[in-house]
DNA sequence: AATAAAAATAGTAACGATTACTGTTTTAAT
DNA sequence: ATTAAAACAGTAATCGTTACTATTTTTATT
């Protein structure tokens, strides 16, 4: 299964890689027709999860019942918002040192750890009236 | 809408009271079947959701795409394991201290985090043959 | 104990996200 | 130019979950 070049996956790769707001299949689906009219949404979908196994992007499952899709594969952290349900990047530093901690007393091997911090965004907090 | 008592979701409490391996909504119903033979999945469903609504029992999200029910609602961490899908409970301290990590370059509002570890559990690191 | 309103139920249909299938088109190596 | 493998579009199927509806159960009130 060697892989061939295709346009529709060059697209989609690009386009998530000018994004930051880790859009969901159907959202890469809806912007990629402006381009390809009628991509099948298959297709993307395929892609997404070819792009996944090669490493090339990540997919992101924040618990909303919906993958969203990162092209930015280096270690990050993400935030979700209760009030609007974007998913934003955090600054902040690694802290894989959790994996140690969880190690300690566990007689299986740790090969990692999926973390997502929730609360409420800027800008919802914004929006809020003083009360 | 106040409370009444129902012996279908008392039975689905106690069953969940009575397991340490964080069953799903199939899982519950499959066994409390055995004792309310038709009972129906919806009734599963929707007690499930009462019940984490009201706080007694937790919904876990480990990126398997199924709901995994806890009836353990203290602080504690999951593992789940990459080879045979299993959720375990975590031994180990709580982090919550990652919240102000978090937080130190944001301008949200963190209200908490979900971390979940993944690997090889115990069993599955013995069944593997020594190379 | 009888009545009645609210809540819960069983059974089934509908839903949304995702995957699988199929016949056609594209890629890329010969 | 030929050809086999891979990718495609379009659509059907799957799976976990939620919604709907007519019936039954609970519980407060007589």
């Amino acid at each position: 299964m060697s892989l061939k070049h295709s346009k529709q996956r060059e697209t989609i790769k690009a386009f998530l890689m000018g994004r930051h707001d880790h859009p969901t299949a159907d959202t890469v689906y809806m912007n990629v027709r402006q381009q390809y009219p009628n991509i099948s949404l298959g297709t993307v979908y395929r892609n997404l999860t070819l792009l996944a196994d090669l490493g090339e992007i990540n997919r992101l499952r924040v618990g909303d019942g919906v993958d969203h899709f990162d092209a930015d594969t280096s270690q990050h952290y993400h935030f979700v918002c209760s009030e609007c349900g974007c998913v934003l990047d955090l600054d902040m530093p690694s802290i894989e040192s959790i994996n140690d901690v969880a190690s300690a007393d566990f007689d299986g091997m740790i090969a990692g750890h999926m973390t997502y911090f929730y609360g409420v965004c800027g800008q919802c907090l914004k929006m809020r009236q003083p009360s």
